[in-house]
DNA sequence: TAGATTGTTAATCGATTAACAATC
DNA sequence: TAGATTGTTAATCGATTAACAATC
């Protein structure tokens, strides 16, 4: 179901690229083409959303844009912190900024003075001790972590206690958090020395 | 095989920590602790990398560090260039910058002329037409793409043209390449999406 | 109808977890 | 020896892929 999830999100972006080129309908091996998998996973997943289409035109995109839309989005707006407001920090910051109503990263929190206060990419800069006021105010539910690895459990646990259900966790670490808290680590490093071996190794 | 690769990098950081802490053994179910995954799994990955333990000691903390290194740092330098020197790029040049002698991002890569000749985060920018001359001359075989998702595969055609063997995207969309080419997606907003969702949800 | 695609079940594949004899 | 852990095989789990009858 995860995974499933995952794809949903690649689809829609997909499906609305085949949009905007004019098309109505899609088979499942095209979208499977684009989307670099194969034509069963693309149609279990519709399947497994509970999206049909017809054996003779595929699948309606503007609709199946619409299901998947009503499947993954939050019905109201959704609220982000983002906690370590570095090089990475203000990369996400800039990258979310106005892009997603529904999604928005709603407050920043970093101790560095400089940085407290200000306003980056349309993102207001709070000290941490602030996180425990504007956390439940704002009632943000999601966190992302942009801080050293070093402060990363804390931070998480912080987070936690002002009852954020999931966290985006960038630092190189992994995160104990209690059941019903969803966590997902994107470990840059991580990622770049298994590229670089399979560079060398093949696969 | 390709997820144990992942989680010896994460092992070596986490052995790192224990060795500071003065510990010079360590227990797969200590290891796995703070890994947050099981002890078999552990005790699996190291069979799978040719390293054993003592039943009475445990697992030598120093030796492992060592082994993990054979195992998966590159014999000598591996070269690595960039693609795309905004907010992320930017992010991704200082995150490395100095900070693995063997894995190092030699050379960015951006056609926008405020960057263009500009060193970031102790990196040179050059535009995207010198990467037929500075690739090979280099002899970079992994790549970066920090580029927006209409760009990706074009930069991915002309990285896997110049011969290079793995590619770290950032963008989102689902590269096509030749086998023999690895590939790795890191798509942002798609983690952020799967996290919101499994925040509203639970798990 | 003839031909292609969908929806869904069964088969496969890979990764994780459990179990336990061998070892210290 | 008694007790705990390793190394490894077998069992489980989940996800992907193949297959094919039903459908258009």
């Amino acid at each position: 179901m995860e995974k499933t999830i995952g794809r949903m999100s690649l689809y829609r972006r997909l499906l609305l690229d085949i949009e905007k080129r004019g098309a109505s309908h899609v088979y499942s091996h095209e979208l499977a083409r684009v989307a670099g998998i194969g034509a069963a996973q693309v149609r279990r997943d519709l399947m497994t959303m509970g999206f049909s289409g017809s054996p003779s035109k595929g699948y309606h995109v503007a609709d199946l844009i619409g299901h998947i839309g009503t499947a993954i989005d939050p019905p109201e707006q959704q609220r982000v912190a983002l906690v370590g407001v570095g090089n990475l920090g203000r990369a996400i910051l800039a990258y979310f900024h106005g892009r997603r109503p529904k999604l928005a990263i709603v407050a920043a929190f970093d101790d560095d003075s400089a940085k407290v206060d200000k306003v980056v990419h349309g993102c207001r800069c709070h000290p941490l001790r602030a996180m425990s006021e504007i956390v439940p105010a704002l009632d943000i539910t999601v966190g992302i972590i942009t801080v050293p690895a070093e402060s990363a459990q804390d931070i998480a646990d912080r987070l936690v206690n002002l009852d954020i259900k999931g966290i985006l966790n960038f630092a190189p670490a992994a995160l104990r958090v209690p059941p019903g808290v969803f966590v997902d680590t994107m470990d840059i490093t991580t990622a770049l020395e298994k590229v670089a071996y399979f560079a060398r190794k093949g696969r």
